[in-house]
DNA sequence: AGCTGTACCTGCAGGC
DNA sequence: TGCCTGCAGGTACAGC
């Protein structure tokens, strides 16, 4: 679930409570998922909290940075004095929990924890500059309200003989783009998500390029989609998941045809589309 | 090179 | 308070 829109609200909640909190301490109780020396932090102060499509990036006044990545299910919970009463939702449990898996101990009697189910995700020490060199970042395409163009939009489009949704939602081409938001975003522009990349029109291109920015736009508006796990920094579920436009809605009746919402599988995706408004 | 299928994990919904 | 199956979806990688 954790797409460019959930992520941004993530780095939105770690920049107004972290930055400024010193690191004193980190407890790794899954190694797996931790990746770097903990000594390199311990001691250095947030200064800046970036992301990169699905990527977050931690800046540090030392010269170091921690990239992350929540994957499918990783949440980070940031709790102090003034936040440790409010209530987190069903999907945290306690804070923190058996799924706390890296614990940062923070001044001021605060602490950041990563909590994640199914433990996809990671957490490296880099360098800052270092950073851009991870794999992950190196490759990742331009993405939306940043370098994302639609003239390279375009031109990433009518290269492939692949199906418009899975295309998209390739990170190496374009970053940011994920399941819930491909298929709202393909809907919105009426486009039938299995059709080849390339056989899509110019206005039906210009039609994607707007719709998965407003999509994403909604999704941000409403704090993301908690289809799953995901929370904000707080705790707290996102709304996006009661206004999708037809993720998780098969079965319901299309608001703009009449038609009916059906799901198949496409690459492997649960895909969600009207079969009569999409084409 | 570029694509497809599967592994990585675990909770949970649904069927019996 | 069972048991079993399949699904959830973001990467990484093996294999074609």
């Amino acid at each position: 679930m954790p797409e460019l829109p959930e992520v941004e609200t993530i780095r939105r909640g770690l920049e107004y409570y972290l930055v400024g909190h010193k690191i004193v301490d980190v407890e790794v109780k899954v190694p797996k998922l931790f990746e770097g020396n903990p000594k390199d932090i311990i001691g250095s102060k947030v200064v800046k909290v970036r992301r990169f499509g699905k990527g977050l990036v931690v800046d540090l006044s030392n010269s170091y940075s921690l990239a992350i990545h929540v994957k499918l299910t990783g949440q980070l919970i940031y709790r102090d004095e003034k936040t440790k009463d409010i209530p987190v939702s069903s999907k945290v449990g306690t804070v923190p929990s058996k799924f706390t898996h890296v614990t940062f101990t923070l001044d001021k009697n605060a602490y950041l924890y990563y909590n994640d189910i199914r433990r996809f995700g990671w957490i490296k020490v880099v360098k800052t500059s270092e950073v851009q060199n991870l794999p992950f970042f190196k490759s990742m395409g331009p993405e939306p309200f940043k370098d994302l163009i639609l003239d390279y939009f375009s031109k990433v489009l009518s290269k492939s003989n692949l199906a418009v949704k899975p295309l998209i939602m390739d990170q190496k081409r374009i970053g940011g783009i994920g399941n819930i938001y491909a298929n709202d975003a393909l809907y919105l522009a009426k486009i039938d998500p299995k059709r080849p990349a390339k056989s899509l029109s110019s206005n039906e291109v210009k039609s994607l390029f707007d719709a998965v920015h407003k999509v994403m736009e909604k999704g941000m508006k409403y704090g993301g989609s908690s289809e799953l796990t995901y929370v904000n920094v707080l705790g707290q579920e996102g709304e996006y998941q009661r206004h999708t436009l037809v993720y998780g809605r098969q079965g319901d009746i299309c608001e703009r045809c009449r038609g009916r919402i059906k799901k198949y599988f496409l690459g492997g995706r649960g895909t969600y589309w009207c079969e009569k408004c999409q084409r």
